[in-house]
DNA sequence: CATATATAATAAGCGTGCTTACTATTCAAG
DNA sequence: CTTGAATAGTAAGCACGCTTATTATATATG
């Protein structure tokens, strides 16, 4: 048990917090030239593995508020990335749907990604690239298991 | 060389964004009773190390712009976590200084943060951790290392 | 059927980042 | 000293997250 954290645990959340701003930031210099933002893009992935996907069931898989959902759909919708479609059974639902030109970029934005992340893990062996991800989701599981754990209630 | 990524890299994009979601939600959610958000609490850090320092380092520092330190200041004016003072050897100059409220709450957030973290990394072994950071430094090392470099210039 | 509750989406307004453009001040060159 | 470039800070307006409140529609209950 170390009373003293002096590896660099007590930076972990500085350090996470640097890691997404890069990447993020790296990713939408790489993809300026389509025009769409990083929160686009992880709509739109959804979107593509399930077209005609309800906006509740988005900021599900998001895991961000309705209006968040509803607001990023607006521009995406502004855009030409997606299209509203009533849906006939439900009219308080919107199905959302990737446009053609979504289809079309969809695999080259991807890639994109994939750069990405491949110049963000040079010098990073194999084997701690694995450690990396499970503890990345170790990580999600712990903080996502019991949000409502709280020292007052 | 594997053709197929069938790991967990092209999720790293995703794992981080999330981790870095659900710990600062956590984070604010903790430290809610003292009113300092995140960013407020990164920028307290720098002042709290570095009494008198100026906006225009606090951006360097942070890596944010000084339009957004002008703001967040303003913010933090107002909750009563800092204060401006003029420099009288360069009138543009603003130093900030730390107030005696955000002297006495800084140990206790300094534990909060610290609670946050361990209760992240439930399960993950001393050298897992070892390794996450180490990653995580590398990944930031890669991506700050030349943010300019584009395919095209 | 009528009313109450739940759900899908949106509106309004805020925090924190950004870009672009501006003012005030300092410093460097002539 | 005067002009011009650089620097510190701010203003305005946008993207994307949030909370809280509202509208429209569905569903459950009396």
């Amino acid at each position: 048990m170390p009373l003293m954290v002096s590896d660099g645990i007590d930076r972990l959340g500085f350090l996470i917090h640097d890691v997404q701003r890069l990447m993020r930031k790296r990713f939408e210099a790489r993809a300026s030239g389509f025009g769409l933002s990083s929160a686009q893009w992880r709509l739109l992935v959804r979107v593509a593995k399930e077209e005609g996907v309800a906006q509740a069931r988005l900021a599900e898989l998001l895991e961000i508020e309705p209006i968040s959902v509803s607001r990023l759909v607006d521009r995406m919708e502004e855009g030409g990335w997606i299209e509203r479609r009533s849906d006939a059974a439900d009219r308080r639902v919107r199905m959302i749907f990737p446009t053609a030109k979504a289809s079309e970029a969809y695999a080259k934005v991807k890639s994109l990604a994939g750069e990405v992340y491949e110049e963000s893990l040079v010098g990073v062996s194999p084997e701690d690239r694995r450690i990396l991800i499970k503890a990345l989701e170790a990580i999600v599981q712990n903080l996502a298991d019991d949000e409502t754990s709280s020292l007052e209630k």
